[in-house]
DNA sequence: TTGATATATCCGATTTTCCGTATATTCTAT
DNA sequence: ATAGAATATACGGAAAATCGGATATATCAA
């Protein structure tokens, strides 16, 4: 059974939701995700050089509080934000991203992504 | 000691105002606060129906967070958002509030407010 | 079928958070 | 000085979050 059938939280309290932005990993991957769209786990494991069940657990948590969906492409799994996603809380990562992007961790997270070599689906590194 | 000296956050780390939000006793604190300006923590005590004590211990959090600034006028200590809130967890603030101000528990703490007799200052309840 | 890559989950341990209750502090009025 | 109201803190225990490392699962290619 894929992890995509997994139902999402239908709604979410909203002190749920800022618990799940409430970790250093999770919202940087949140950040990366919300500029790029979509990324799957190994971009983020080679951005954030974190380990890959570390990722893979905040993910899961991710998906749990309804914040993010994922879809697996043959190998790969990737990982977006929730169509269901509050739009108060789509708003509040926006701006946290736009207010942090030049701050570390962020900055470095994003610039190891660009630089990140043999990147799935058409993803290039150019 | 007042603890109106002690020395709030110059900075946060976005995941620690976060932490901050991620907690019901927390939120709802805040979302009255947000709405009206200033309140003291016997009228939070009165609204949310919970233990002074229990009041209180989130209150300091929000005030180590930098979320909140206190301020003490003779017997009661009023608690208002920070002016050194980052714009976007402002924003973020106002935006929860009004997209749940109508579903519990924040609507019947808002009732019950509303409704408490003998509120200090010149805050009436007619 | 075997191997390789990507991803998910399990396990035990540590740390952090939250709570109720008791008590301390601060200020005001008498 | 004493009492009372409002607020803050200390203490110990319970629950939850997080972690590293080991392992399981899924997909694809040879």
């Amino acid at each position: 059974m894929s992890t995509a059938t997994i139902e999402p939280r239908t709604s979410s309290a909203p002190e749920e939701i800022f618990q799940a932005l409430a970790d250093s990993t999770r919202l940087r991957c949140l950040a990366l995700i919300e500029t790029h769209g979509e990324l799957c786990v190994c971009e983020l494991v080679h951005a954030l050089e974190l380990s890959q069940p570390k990722i893979s657990r905040h993910l899961k948590l991710l998906r749990e509080s309804g914040l993010v969906s994922d879809r697996r492409e043959r190998i790969w799994v990737h990982y977006r934000l929730a169509d269901t996603l509050p739009s108060w809380a789509r708003t509040t990562l926006h701006e946290v991203v736009a207010a942090h992007a030049h701050d570390a961790p962020f900055a470095d997270d994003a610039r190891r992504l660009a630089h990140m070599p043999d990147r799935p689906d058409g993803r290039c590194s150019n």
